[in-house]
DNA sequence: GTCTATAGGTTGATAGAC
DNA sequence: GTCTATCAACCTATAGAC
């Protein structure tokens, strides 16, 4: 019986993998509670499956830490299809922008919890690496629309491409960092979009 | 006897007080290690002490993570006189840039490893709010300065003082957490000093 | 593929002598 | 204040039945 009468007690829709549903138990409690936290008992109670479960999936803790990484940075196609819009760059930054925060928001408890670990911070490292994930990435392409804008005379001329685009994604990725790590205690600052409006003043 | 034959076999000066070695050897296993390796028995071994004097001092685990929180954060005296240099605004933003950065960079394996536990990140927010080490304290001083600035006539007069404070410091958090998490793999990206060449020109 | 049961190890914390 | 000794709890991982 795997679990026909027990409601599996998870607000989500019940996945019938369980390894599917083992890695998203993981993911929650990661984000909920920490990585520390993270045991493969509490995981294979709230994925409603045995502890030795997770060991037949994943093989060991490590791997189960890592399949979660790969699951929860994957569905990342950051800023796709923007370019092709048309639109004013300064409205591009603003989309730009509110897509990166949202995906920080989503991988830093990620990111954070492999800094627990020397070892799961280098695999951490190495994965990002391996995937094309870093920041120099975005800037690659924010710079590169950049760049385009200014041959089309949209852009002031002499504007650092790629030291603008970092510049953005850096108080994108600040952003999300304070609402992960401070709560929700952030009234007294400048909102996102009135920083938006000063740093679009250099285009 | 305290310790008189054993050279606490640690790199820096022996600090005669037990409670101390505690704390840096803390410190240092928390940076190097991160904090799932923060165990009460790695501490005791490498501060030369034994296991319980850990729990005599500081009572429990959550008191040894929390002293060294303090530990680590009170050092902090940031951009302590800049204003009275009567430096150029451009410059003055250049140097709270490096202070802030050098700041991050230590403070920012300590933050990050509360994020681990919700308990652990409840303390550590109400710490961070006690003492008035928030973004906010940052940018109102930085702000500050800058409308004083504009007053006298050397900061462009439409310019958002907090907004701007706000970029320089999420810049510089970025930076830090750049070089904390992932290494020194950026060569890649623009420098911080062309990052900043940009964002003054908003001055 | 999923379970129960358990071995084996590590940790937080306490008791009590000095 | 510091130590040794120890406990109870928890964790990872495996073995073996179904």
């Amino acid at each position: 019986m795997t679990a026909t009468e027990e409601p599996k007690r998870r607000r989500g829709r019940p996945p019938s993998g369980g390894r599917e549903a083992i890695l998203a138990a993981a993911l929650e409690i990661l984000r909920e509670q920490g990585i520390a936290n993270l045991t493969s008992r509490e995981v294979a109670a709230r994925a409603g499956v045995s502890d030795a479960s997770v060991y037949y999936h994943f093989g060991d803790r490590a791997g189960l830490i890592q399949a979660v990484f790969a699951h929860a940075m994957s569905p990342l196609e950051l800023m796709a299809g923007l370019e092709d819009l048309d639109l004013e760059p300064a409205e591009l930054i603003r989309r730009s922008f509110a897509a990166l925060t949202e995906f920080f928001i989503k991988a830093l408890p990620v990111i954070g919890a492999a800094q627990t670990d020397p070892e799961l911070r280098a695999s951490m490292a190495a994965y990002i690496d391996q995937n094309n994930l870093g920041p120099h990435k975005g800037v690659e392409r924010l710079g590169g629309y950049l760049r385009a804008q200014q041959a089309a005379g949209r852009v002031r001329a002499d504007l650092d491409p790629d030291a603008f685009a970092l510049v953005v994604i850096d108080s994108a990725f600040a952003a999300a960092a304070r609402r992960v790590m401070l709560g929700h205690k952030l009234e007294l600052l400048p909102s996102s979009e009135a920083v938006l409006a000063e740093i679009t003043r250099l285009l």
